[in-house]
DNA sequence: AATGAAATGTTATCCTGTAACACACTTGGA
DNA sequence: TCCAAGTGTGTTACAGGATAACATTTCATT
């Protein structure tokens, strides 16, 4: 099961499902496109879901020295340029960071709620705010290419405790 | 006059009143919050609104060597953080760049659309589409700190000549 | 003048991202 | 089977963005 799309995922949600659904996912689309998955990207992307707070490259690129790969920026930057331009991945502008899109393949208009506290992220795409959004463009005469909304703030859990640590 | 806030400048608008205005309000600002609009912070924010296309940070060090001044990097970003933070400017997470900010003190729920051909930006502060933000954070739960709603595209006059250069 | 707070200067460094070029591996056709 | 062309990866070197840590100055107020 995917990460449920619009919501913060439960404390004891079976995250191994996330990562595994998301590859399934992910081979579908390439599949589906005639896509290269190659060892590298899928290991990437396999990597950014590790976990639903956005990673940065370098922390990527960590990992993967870890195991021996010890690749060079450019492979991991050459990854992600993959995973986002076929709607596998996010980036996140205000963080420098990439976090695994729980719809590939339906568009990317999101809208992402990124914790201050604890970094997870959550996507959402709701249909009237982008609507909204189009209309606004529409009314300035702007043509748009694509869109960044990122919300910061504390999820849930982290707003319970916010008077604690 | 301050730029039109919600349109694209005119070709030829009166920019010089455009960067005037800017100052007269951020020292209106900051002599009714008792803040200081020193030096260096009033031409960093000058320089900034040298025109309606988001400044790099070292842009505007570069700049500043230009007159003499030599500063080092942390000295503008202190500029920046101070302008950031009382609402005069905006900071452009998809292009790690800063813009004038044209409604200093009202808040800043703004979106954003800038041109990828001339990288002119404009802001709006519609109202619906940030109710419509808050209330999908309050269906997840979540408290917003901050927002981030950067429209990236084609302005009127660069989608007019589009299929020119 | 003396004091404490705020602002700036200085140095060094870290993090993020890309240019440029070399090599390797598919894949389809001669 | 071998070759070309395209795609993907390796490597080096560097550009660009941002901040930590500490020294010094400036300012408003006593």
């Amino acid at each position: 099961m995917n990460p449920q799309p619009g919501s913060f995922p439960a404390a004891g949600h079976d995250h191994h499902a996330c990562v595994r659904s998301a590859l399934r996912g992910a081979e579908r689309l390439c599949a589906e496109q005639g896509l290269r998955l190659t060892a590298i990207r899928r290991r990437v992307l396999e990597l950014i879901w590790q976990s639903h707070r956005p990673s940065g490259a370098y922390e990527i690129l960590e990992q993967l020295a870890g195991e021996g790969h010890r690749p060079s920026p450019p492979t991991v930057y050459r990854a992600l340029e993959f995973l986002l331009a076929h709607g596998l991945v996010h980036r996140i502008s205000s963080r420098n960071a990439f976090v695994g899109c729980s719809r590939p393949g339906q568009g990317h208009m999101a809208q992402i709620f990124i914790c201050d506290r604890c970094s997870v992220a959550v996507e959402l795409a709701d249909g009237t705010l982008n609507r909204r959004i189009r209309r606004n463009a529409d009314d300035l005469h702007f043509h748009i290419r694509e869109q960044t909304v990122e919300i910061a703030g504390l999820c849930p859990a982290c707003a319970g405790r916010a008077n604690e640590g």
